[in-house]
DNA sequence: GCGAATGTTTACCACTTGGTAAGTGAAACG
DNA sequence: CGTTTCACTTACCAAGTGGTAAACATTCGC
């Protein structure tokens, strides 16, 4: 059901074209992300947006060239998210828990995020490649890091490329992997995420930090 | 000299008709798991299996039924896979062990069938209700065993649903994970794979073994 | 052997898909 | 002001989509 909305046009004409592309793209990756690339058809999208499917392909030539985008703005968007969390202060541990909390705000406040990640993971080639080119810088950042936290015997030292990949998966399954909470009898309540949120730190506490290092530390 | 040159029919019918819509559920599993539900038409699938889109129709009233069906498969195959790891000797860590091992062994030789649970989750509603339905008797097995091992003092005490998890999608996520992979790096090849799992046994015996436990084991 | 049940195919169908072509109204520009 | 450019729509289309109906072939019970 489209939305007959005849508000009257603001901004310079080059400015409302962004913003039009901004909606869509916006629209496009909740949508992608939420229920997968095929499953949803241009068709689909305009109705959402209250336009016509030629009015997207005006913009981008194509549904694949149109993913591309997407990417690209999932890609922009989760660097926001989380490259943030690598360039504060504090150390050690502290810094890993502020990650972590992160990715668990960015799952429950952006499941479509997280969720595209891996629907383009799936879909594999191009798109999987190009998301792996967009998000190359931020995974440099953050092995470079746990590659110095490991050098100054805070993290226990091991393959920081391998480590990444574990931290992330477990955190990432720990967000969103909602079906799998339900069957074991968890249901993913606000308050039940931060019970789980805290489980998994302990977690990735016990699994990651030196022991040399944990034993200096009073906390927790 | 009587001996038949007629090989096509084999078996009785019955078993025919058995063994046709074990093709049938062996070929969507794989394709539903690898390219995704929507993505995978029933002509494209009667294509894989050489007969006609109709044909699939007969067994199963609608392509909905047919995932009905692919699903209690891969749930069965799951179970298979992963309950006798449950179920061999040896106690504590060793058993755990075992367990990443399998799924390890699994998400190489089958990674549609661990894709496939993730493709069911996705697409949420009645699908994910039944392979939860289907899994939990699994579950509830693991959980349980958690819950002795933690009250015998050899895993770190915790929420037994909650270290199911946070275990399970760390295995699955360094298991299958593989654009991530890429992206730190990692070409998952059969030689990587050896030493990500070692690493991700560290990672896993880290985080689980209850401290005063390991302290007292020699090995490792 | 014969009719009935069964498994599969051929022939369709209404509908959706991504994509093209041509038109339209308003803003930008001289 | 005229006209050109732009953002978008209406009108299509060919190739699929899941699904139905009926014809056909094989095997079963008798």
């Amino acid at each position: 059901m489209a939305l007959a909305v005849t508000s009257p046009p603001k901004g310079s004409r080059a400015a409302r074209t962004r913003a039009t592309e901004d909606r869509i793209l916006t629209v496009a990756l909740e949508s992608f992300g939420m229920k997968g690339f095929d499953s949803v058809s241009l068709d689909d999208l305009a109705a959402d947006l209250g336009i016509t499917k030629q009015a997207i392909l005006y913009h981008w030539s194509s549904k694949r060239a149109l993913l591309d985008a997407v990417i690209d703005r999932a890609a922009l968007e989760l660097i926001i998210e989380f490259d943030g969390a690598l360039s504060e202060e504090g150390s050690g541990w502290s810094r890993v828990e502020s990650v972590v909390r992160r990715i668990f705000r960015v799952a429950m406040r952006r499941p479509e995020l997280l969720g595209f990640i891996r629907e383009i993971s799936r879909i594999g080639g191009d798109a999987s490649l190009r998301v792996t080119a967009d998000l190359d810088p931020f995974v440099s950042r953050a092995t470079a890091y746990f590659q110095r936290e490991m050098d100054e015997g805070r993290i226990r030292r091991c393959d920081p490329g391998l480590l990444l990949v574990s931290a992330y998966s477990t955190v990432l399954g720990a967000a969103t992997e909602v079906e799998v909470l339900r069957a074991v009898g968890i249901e993913p309540t606000l308050r039940s995420t931060v019970v789980r949120r805290r489980e998994l730190l302990a977690f990735l506490y016990a699994a990651m930090v030196a022991p040399e290092y944990a034993r200096t530390q009073a906390l927790r």
